[in-house]
DNA sequence: GTAAGATTTGAACGATCGTTCAAAAGTTAC
DNA sequence: GTAACTTTTGAACGATCGTTCAAATCTTAC
């Protein structure tokens, strides 16, 4: 009579789960019918309504299902990290599994690296969702750095994690439109190579931020920057 | 008989970009009907198709309408830019337009900022739409960059510049989220204080990125290489 | 085996979708 | 004022949408 069971798994809900999130990974969420999603992963059309509800509820367990696991191997990797582990090492556990399961864990985790870039950058119900699902680790990666800018500004660290996230994002949503504007110098699919690019980047971009004073440059820039720690 | 004649500005072509730019912008392309675009125009359902042809070109023309005076503004700031500009200047030649006009330009560059974040994370289609109409800005902007760091790797700028993309993107769709994980420490809509933050980031990713060796460190890394111009 | 519950089926509901079209209305040029 | 053209109107097209439901089938427990 429930309407979600979701108590043990069902072979038919994985295959609609299956093929939502391939589905949602190419279009968006209303560019997707649950016909096609029932056709892709061959079961009647009312079975996912009896499985998941409404529509958004599907699209809702799609993001839920792998976040855990994703969820579980961060919070892991941060806490067996020393407390003086450098930035590069937190920056890693963060980004890290996520990349690491792109690359081995199967097609659909390409897919729902896929979803959750679009998601992380569409407006309205989505922020809710993801904040639901990714906020307690991001919590704890964001306190972690924090510990390592003692003499931050309160909002550094926020906001170099919020860009941090759209690095993440936009390389997650593999658009392929660097590859083209490098003239194949780069390749979105090759994930490792760009995981190696990504880390030093954001790393400068955390020291090169939280390492400076209270306040940002406006019109008085500052030379003698003493920030004796770089590199 | 030319379905797009777009010689003149019609008003009622303004008044349906306007409409579509303000949806598109809290919805995706497929959560957007042409009928509540025309009924928030308020002009007749048929007017869209007859100015625009199909639903897609009339996506296409939102994108290509504001692209073409942000695209003239950061090629003007990029060239009155002497060689020796620092490189936060660059990167401010290129994210500031985008900003400013969000923030004076009236409402409709908020929307526009909106749908040229979602789409930029969009699988398909949008990749060679986003290509075509800011690739050649993009072009002069890496090209710019690239003069700063001539020791650095051919795909380091490139790279660079996806993750500038990525935090630029991020931070245009205006989620929130990050309001929330901040517990209010930072406001996504104050835009200007973004940028205060954004531009050391990116300039200090940009360094530790393109300032490094040649190739980054993998397994075999090489030490002989003379990186005399580091800062 | 039989009853109770969970799952699947097949069909239908009303609503909305993008697109098309002929006719009406408005505009411009002579 | 009439002709040529552009723009707007109102209605309709077939297709697809999310959701619902009763009946059929399968599974489990006694």
């Amino acid at each position: 009579m429930e309407p979600t069971p979701s108590k043990t798994v069902s072979p038919t809900r994985e295959r609609i789960l299956d093929a939502a999130e391939r589905l949602f990974a190419r279009a968006s969420f209303d560019g997707v019918s649950l016909r096609m999603i029932t056709r892709d992963a061959g079961v009647e059309l009312a079975l996912a309504n009896y499985h998941f509800g409404p529509k958004l509820e599907l699209f809702r367990a799609v993001v839920r299902r792998r976040a855990a696991t994703l969820n579980a191997e961060r919070l892991a990797l941060l806490e067996a990290l020393p407390a003086d582990a450098p930035l590069e090492a937190l920056i890693g556990a963060f980004t890290g599994p996520f990349l690491e399961r792109s690359l081995t864990g199967g097609p659909g985790w390409k897919d729902y690296a896929r979803v959750i870039a679009q998601t992380a950058n569409s407006p309205r119900w989505t922020a809710e969702l993801m904040s639901a699902e990714f906020d307690p680790v991001a919590d704890a990666f964001i306190r972690r750095v924090a510990a390592l800018f003692p003499a931050a500004a309160p909002d550094a660290v926020y906001w170099s994690f919020h860009f941090l996230l759209g690095a993440m994002t936009i390389t997650f949503a593999q658009t392929g439109r660097i590859d083209v504007l490098s003239d194949g110098r780069c390749r979105s699919a090759d994930l490792a190579a760009i995981h190696a690019r990504m880390i030093p980047f954001l790393a400068a971009g955390f020291r090169g931020l939280c390492l400076s004073h209270g306040e940002p440059p406006r019109e008085d820039p500052r030379h003698d920057e003493p920030h004796g720690e770089n590199r």
